[in-house]
DNA sequence: ACAAAAGTGTTGTCGATACACCCATGG
DNA sequence: CCATGGGTGTATCGACAACACTTTTGT
């Protein structure tokens, strides 16, 4: 596979790399400073920010082309990543914008050209660490930034749609799996995870509550050490059991029927 | 859009007509005889049963594609379908098999033709109302079937595997949505719903404590007539209080966080 | 009359909520 | 020494499973 460097090689050589009207967008998720971020990329030519997304190769499976857009965008691998939904509305991509952004950019197309055509786009969302992500943009964009969720109101056609959708997705799997492994470090407190689920969920839970839950899954167990140096009294430190974790993950957390 | 009638036209106009490399396939759940029960077509110069699937119109949302072929196989429209899973292996479809199949059936076909080349198909599942549906075979296929669930074994392709993950997803969403409104008649008794479940899951139920249960959810509303005729005591019908069923689709059955 | 199916009631358990209380630490 | 954050205990409530009992109907 040709590692791709520039819109131009896109445009001259995708329709032989790539499979025609298909395509992959990645909602990648971080958590940093109680505050759920999303990595987005600055397009080229178009003053607007859009998901990291990629084509996928003629050989290639399309759920390993999403973790090598993740790979390429993050430089992580091996973690967390989802399908959620194919997003396939004829109109949801606008040939004029394309065609003028390309214009601006000062790059030629035509307009039968394989990259004008319509697409549809699988939609894949991916928790990660943030502490280890290299924000790292593509031959399409001029930088690749972490953006606090609540500040992203436009995106790139309809990305903004994708996002709501890959927030709600992840809202509802709260609720019958397991989170927070890959999107917290190997270490963390119990507020801290508690943080996280009020920041994904967007309200505020029960402190005591919360602990007696979380320890009764089983997937997270608690550590000797204690995280010092803030105010007040030292919380414990806590890690995931991974072998439950992924255990929880593939059962799911309440029986139901 | 122009009618499809037979391979022959697929293989000429396809390219024309259709987005390239994606497809969607539908796994068309019906419920009868107390058996879960799944549509599927027997394929021309083959003999193998199919999903029944298609191609998506260069104008066409995906969503409406999944819809046509529903309504062209079953005739019926505007029922319960969703899409589960986004199948991209390369390896998903053998060029081999399929330029022996068309040559079987006396189709001349060119090896670099549109139909050859490697197909994304997206997943839908849909739930239906058995007495309502007439069998319809495309194209593609001699016969049109309803089977039951349990008797599938090995179907074209990678089509079982896309039956499993559908399967899988039912069993999952049972969990948090309501079923059972487009998949029972308009009447119908608490045992019948019960049956439903039972078939689904694949294990039985205490009848008492479904009663209850379904009851409390609210979107089932008891009529003041019962199911006569049967031997033994006439259990009362039931049918959905479709506010409420949409309002449970929308937001879960259980809380959760 | 009796078997089988359907409807209603009762009890115990467990988890979730809503608190009260105790512990540790920095200012 | 007290405000604040963190940890533990407990009472109450409601959901659900398990099971007993009653009602209806065909044979």
């Amino acid at each position: 596979m040709a590692q791709i460097k520039s819109i131009e090689q896109v445009i001259h050589d995708g329709a032989k790399l790539f499979m025609p009207s298909v395509s992959v967008d990645c909602v990648i998720f971080g958590f940093h400073d109680n505050q759920l971020k999303v990595l987005l990329l600055k397009m080229k030519g178009a003053d607007q920010w859009a998901l990291p997304g990629g084509f996928i190769y003629r050989d290639e499976d399309i759920d390993e082309a999403a973790s090598r857009v993740l790979r390429e965008r993050t430089g992580i691998q091996d973690i967390f990543l989802k399908q959620f939904h194919v997003f396939g509305q004829p109109k949801r991509s606008d040939k004029k914008f394309h065609l003028n952004m390309m214009k601006k950019d000062g790059i030629k197309v035509n307009k039968d050209n394989w990259i004008i055509q319509r697409f549809i786009t699988t939609g894949y969302y991916a928790l990660v660490d943030f502490q280890f992500v290299k924000p790292t943009p593509d031959f399409s964009s001029v930088s690749c930034e972490w953006w606090d969720l609540k500040d992203i109101h436009e995106l790139f056609m309809d990305h903004k749609n994708i996002l709501d959708r890959a927030l709600e997705t992840l809202r509802l799997q709260l609720n019958y799996q397991p989170i927070g492994y890959n999107l917290l470090p190997e270490k963390f407190t119990m507020p801290e995870l508690q943080k996280l689920y009020e920041t994904i969920l967007d309200k505020s839970l029960d402190r005591r509550n919360f602990q007696r839950r979380m320890s009764g899954f089983g997937f997270v167990k608690r550590l000797k050490e204690t995280r010092q140096g803030g105010a007040h009294k030292a919380p414990y430190l806590y890690s995931f059991d991974l072998k439950k974790y992924k255990k929880a993950l593939e059962e799911g957390l309440q029986g139901g029927w």
